[in-house]
DNA sequence: AGTCGAGGCCCGCGGGCCTCGACTGTAAACGCGA
């Protein structure tokens, strides 16, 4: 605890920083101490601080860098910069594709001479043998994975080398490690833990709640009436500031940006089809005020900090509350006012769930298999999509559901069996992975969905998935709103109640079920259901309790039918 | 799963309607040719 003066000293010192806040020196005092730690803390809260100020210390007692696993290139840059203002020129360097072969060897160079104190790498670098091997020559004091939400996001399909990232950190020698996200539900704190193999780390969960982001739904029937809307509200919205728009597809960008800007606003689209300088230009524009909105789609958003973005709605639902709640973070940085939208069509689900793991396909699976026993030794994965004649990014989805369920490894030379189990038993296994990753992908869009159709409170329903209570409802949503514009719902027991919808809401907006005193499952208990297994209660509503399962993901269930069949035990 | 858009058909010449196939997001890195 010593320690604890000599990193306040240092953050005051080295990075400007004579405040700390909450979490800030416990994340750098457990780092320095050889514990790790999961931070979870909005963009500008400074949980950046919490491994820098722990890395430098480091540096100074043992001459070994930080590594730190970052998954865009121009974030690696941004950060370099600023470590760089901070630190002196060439304190931190970068590995990555958009550096010579020589400025990488000299950032190698600067890592093991001990100038560098931070070493910024994305996990494909990570996935290189000699790499990782020069890296563990080098000695490393800590291992960081910023916007670490990427592993359970972006690991399973996209980005498999997230993935590796627990096994790259063993042959490092087990450094600390920190990882870092403005967001992520239990499961994927849990997912990051055990990807990451960190042992009993320190979870910090500060500022989650944005009280100043006032959170609205907008449910549509028809496609053509929601995109009106969403140009109407777009356009209000613009004369009081700017803001994001976020649609689902690169094609839908372009068309609202076009819309907008025949409207006189200044808006352009951003996605990932575009050209670098593009992305660039639209970028720097954003930042300098020079548009009013961007309309984007997942693209645009990691690494943008603008304190002053207004709004962002949404033309379409996003696939989780995780990557939604990460999308309207960016609006309000400043503390004041902002508007976050979703414009809702239970239609647009459809386009979710294309987009999430494909069901597995035993035979395919049992095809490579074959593949790898007859070659024998290790296949690289351009010849095994020659081989079975699978499309490249067919066979990445197919060897990762096979590596999940440890049916086979990737090494330096290729795709390999890892099992010596008999063929369909490993696809069996391999299936039975995809389809628990299927249940859990369709669980957390039905929680979006949730969120999109509940009559409660949005806020305390956001924060009920991320763990959190709000006791009372949030007075800044429009459930809020309407309950407020309906005073004497409540006095009104049982039908009658106009409108023909069922379940309207009383006017504390609230729906929580009985008081915790004489609740049997309180939220953030822990249960046991029969077939299910173990779980944590997440939510409160009306006759409804939803759980959260390790293996089956949210379900909700019936109260009366769980008291009277007793379904759930308290674990 | 749902939407877009090309092309065909109909009735009658400019446009509506239908069907059916294509397409739908996120990055880094590496090799190749200029």
């Amino acid at each position: 605890m010593s320690d604890d003066l000599a990193l306040a000293a240092l953050a005051a010192s080295s990075f400007s920083l004579p405040d700390l806040r909450d979490g800030q020196l416990a994340g750098m005092s457990a780092l320095v101490d050889g514990r790790d730690v999961l931070a979870v803390m909005p963009t500008g809260y400074g949980k950046s601080a919490i491994f820098q100020v722990a890395a430098r210390y480091l540096h100074n007692a043992t001459g070994h860098p930080a590594v730190v696993v970052s998954p865009l290139i121009a974030l690696q840059e941004d950060q370099l910069d600023g470590l760089a203002t901070d630190l002196g020129e060439g304190a931190a360097v970068a590995i990555n594709s958009s550096h010579s072969d020589a400025e990488v060897e000299a950032a190698w160079e600067a890592a093991e001479s001990g100038t560098a104190a931070f070493l910024y790498l994305a996990p494909e670098q990570l996935a290189k043998d000699v790499t990782v091997e020069r890296l563990a020559r080098m000695g490393v004091s800590l291992f960081v994975v910023d916007e670490a939400h990427c592993v359970s996001s972006w690991g399973h399909d996209f980005r498999p080398d997230y993935l590796g990232l627990g096994t790259v950190r063993e042959r490092l020698g087990h450094p600390p490690a920190a990882a870092l996200t403005a967001t992520a539900s239990p499961p994927v704190r849990d997912e990051i833990v055990e990807r990451l193999r960190m042992k009993d780390p320190l979870v910090l969960v500060h500022g989650f709640d944005r009280p100043n982001i006032c959170l609205d739904v907008v449910r549509h029937h028809e496609d053509r009436d929601k995109r009106r809307a969403v140009l109407h509200q777009v356009a209000a919205l613009a004369r009081d500031g700017q803001g994001l728009v976020y649609a689902a597809t690169r094609k839908d960008t372009e068309k609202y940006a076009a819309k907008l800007a025949a409207e006189g606003l200044r808006a352009e689209a951003y996605h990932a089809g575009l050209s670098a300088a593009e992305r660039e230009r639209i970028h720097e524009l954003f930042l300098a005020d020079g548009l009013d909105v961007v309309a984007a789609t997942t693209a645009f958003g990691m690494g943008i900090d603008k304190p002053t973005v207004r709004f962002v709605v949404h033309a379409d639902i996003p696939e989780s509350l995780d990557a939604y709640y990460q999308e309207i973070g960016r609006g309000g940085r400043d503390g004041k006012p902002a508007a976050a939208v979703l414009h809702y069509r239970s239609e647009d689900l459809g386009l979710r769930k294309f987009f999430s793991t494909s069901t597995p396909d035993p035979e395919k699976l049992l095809k490579v298999l074959k593949v790898l026993k007859d070659a024998g030794g290790p296949v690289p994965k351009s010849s095994l999509a020659e081989l079975t004649g699978f499309p490249a990014r067919r066979v990445t989805g197919l060897v990762n559901q096979l590596e999940e369920a440890g049916s086979v490894t990737t090494g330096k030379r290729g795709i390999r069996l890892a099992a010596k189990a008999k063929l369909p038993a490993l696809a069996a296994a391999a299936v039975e992975r995809a389809e628990a990753r299927q249940r859990v992908e369709q669980s957390r869009l039905t929680m979006m969905r949730a969120y999109a159709e509940t009559d409660g409170c949005r806020r305390q329903f956001l924060l009920n998935y991320f763990g959190e209570d709000l006791p009372a409802p949030c007075n800044n949503c429009d459930a809020c709103a309407e309950a407020a514009r309906r005073p004497d719902e409540s006095a009104e027991p049982g039908s009658g109640n106009g409108g023909g919808k069922k379940g309207k809401k009383t006017s504390d907006g609230g729906r929580r079920g009985p008081a915790a005193a004489d609740d049997p499952f309180p939220l953030q208990s822990a249960v046991v259901h029969k077939e299910w297994g173990q779980g944590l209660v997440m939510r409160h509503e009306d006759d409804v309790i939803t759980v959260l399962f390790e293996q089956e993901g949210y379900k909700t269930l019936s109260r009366s039918a769980v008291l009277e069949h007793k379904l759930l035990k308290p674990a």
